[in-house]
DNA sequence: TTGTAGGCGTTATCAA
DNA sequence: TTGATAACGCCTACAA
């Protein structure tokens, strides 16, 4: 038998109001009436019925987390160690995580986002993977839904995101490289929509420019962030007349995919070429070689995102302007021949 | 503005009662009136009102996941690949799926599950890494929660679940590094409360009595599941004077630490040393040595437990004496010296 | 076949 | 400081 205010009031002979109103501590109850309701709910196990509160207060006190479409799912390590963190933080918040998959289908995405705001299904979303022009993001904006994403749109629309220096973490990666003696670079991306690939992509322009060497287009090879398309990225860059002596690879996971085929193709990782990632995932440590890669405290960055969204629903005020998050250059063997 | 029933009814006049019959495809309502409100449902954007549904059906199509206390976290692979099965399988039986995580405290871990059960968020939970005598079995049973489960526990209480043939795997495996000409082999377990502690264990004893092999307690380690825990475990294993030629590991996670610790000692894994962990998790696939493992198909066991609890949850009969699942083991070069 | 009305458990408004 | 009471949006007897 379940526990409602109605039984605590009945049990103290007080009107279901008042015992609202000592539970929710509004002030205008007795002190001493207040504690009696307290004990005698504690003792009766009382917990609020959540879909009566969300009924009457027309919220949920949850927040939502749909892993984009087009991604290998939490099996990219990134998108597991993101989840750590919501999980992690969201109930130090007092708000639930509800959490979907859209697939491989934009459609279903979209269906996903639509359904969750118009059932009112979570009060506020978080986003990552964001895309240059984002649908997620104007929809949320256009519907007046609270959000916040890790990287910004560019849909010329604000809301509370946090950034990484993409482009400062890939220069100073280049500049390594250039470094240890790796001089033909190569760049295995994503797709082209995606924030990340533009940025990433650009500071492997930048990093070659600032190091004085060439940028050559047949060098940079759209994979799909999995260690599989890595794996066949890697595979036609070595095909080339002139291969790439370094990949350079837009994720972790790519990374992953990449070690392994210049495995097969025996060459030395470290020596006679060079493969770093992005990320930093826990994996990336247990490669052999060691994954060289930039570094980013992803779970750290999710606990973030729902703090701030937690303000954005208590309409408290957002620090504005947090700088952005320079990703830590993890030298490791697979880039360094000693 | 939100879209309710009443607006429906007032666009087409009507009364809501209809309206709700209409959508919820009762008979007693003619066809026409039927495909008027349906189109103008779908129209108008209509998504009925989670909070509204539940507090009337007393029912949440919700179900939970709490990640049991006591483990790294969803940094422990095998718990990423898991939640991709829940979260994939649960919106085909237009369930929500509801994630925490019960941090290092088993009290947290109680508290949650208590005022998931009393607050009504979920309607049935799954859990996994199931202890002998697990609390949460027999909490849920007695409150008549509907759950179900990878490995049963020991409380006498029968449920849902999905077993493993833990010990004829580990069995193979052992058989498997005999073969190889290791002789003395070392296990690197966990917390002794674990169910696959035991029967993994379990598994571990029963092949070295079938290759002939005495068994030495002192080659059984405690770990934690983790990659530091098994880098620990596996350095004081190497410490003895008699230190171990093969070491199996409680899951892949373990291994990974284990993989480390060998090589910063120096040890050719696969000749010197032999490492094997259990479960397949996909980043066992990119160490170097590839870790030998015994896989289980962890994402597709999570959506088969979404099915179970979802016919659970509709009063269907399960089929019993679901058969256990064998582990494949899958042979790497960190146990096979060519 | 359709409409009326009561209630799920809470919160919030208004009186007392 | 407390108590009635009316919603919140939906479902479902029961009546029409």
């Amino acid at each position: 038998m379940k526990i409602t205010i109605r039984q605590i009031a009945e049990q103290l002979n007080l009107s279901i109001a008042a015992v609202s109103r000592a539970l929710d501590g509004y002030p205008d109850i007795s002190p001493l009436t207040r504690q009696r309701v307290l004990d005698a709910a504690r003792e009766m196990g009382y917990v609020p019925n959540r879909a009566a509160r969300q009924l009457r207060r027309q919220k949920t006190d949850a927040i939502g987390y749909i892993l984009p479409s087009g991604t290998p799912g939490f099996s990219e390590a990134f998108f597991a160690e993101f989840l750590i963190g919501l999980g992690d933080q969201a109930p130090r918040h007092n708000l639930d995580l509800l959490v979907s998959t859209a697939g491989s289908s934009p459609v279903r995405e979209q269906d996903l986002y639509r359904t969750w705001v118009r059932s009112q299904k979570v009060d506020g979303f978080i986003l990552n993977r964001i895309r240059l022009n984002d649908w997620r993001v104007r929809y949320l904006a256009e519907n007046q839904i609270p959000f916040v994403a890790l990287e910004r749109s560019l849909d010329g629309i604000e809301y509370p995101h946090i950034e990484v220096d993409n482009i400062g973490g890939v220069v100073s990666l280049v500049n390594h490289l250039h470094e240890q003696g790796f001089r033909r670079m190569a760049f295995i991306g994503g797709p082209e929509d995606l924030k990340i690939q533009v940025a990433r992509l650009a500071g492997y322009r930048q990093g070659l420019a600032d190091c004085g060497m060439v940028f050559d287009p047949e060098l940079v090879v759209e994979g799909d962030l999995s260690a599989s398309g890595g794996y066949q990225a890697a595979r036609r860059l070595r095909w080339l007349p002139n291969p790439p002596e370094a990949m350079v690879c837009l994720n972790d996971e790519t990374a992953f995919g990449v070690l392994h085929a210049m495995h097969d193709l025996g060459l030395e990782i470290g020596r006679d070429v060079a493969v770093a990632g992005f990320d930093g995932v826990a994996a990336s440590a247990h490669t052999r070689p060691a994954l060289t890669t930039l570094d980013i405290p992803v779970a750290e960055i999710a606990q973030n995102l729902v703090q701030m969204l937690a303000q954005l629903l208590e309409n408290k005020p957002l620090e504005e302007n947090r700088p952005a998050l320079h990703p830590r250059l993890l030298v490791r063997a697979s880039t360094s021949s000693h």
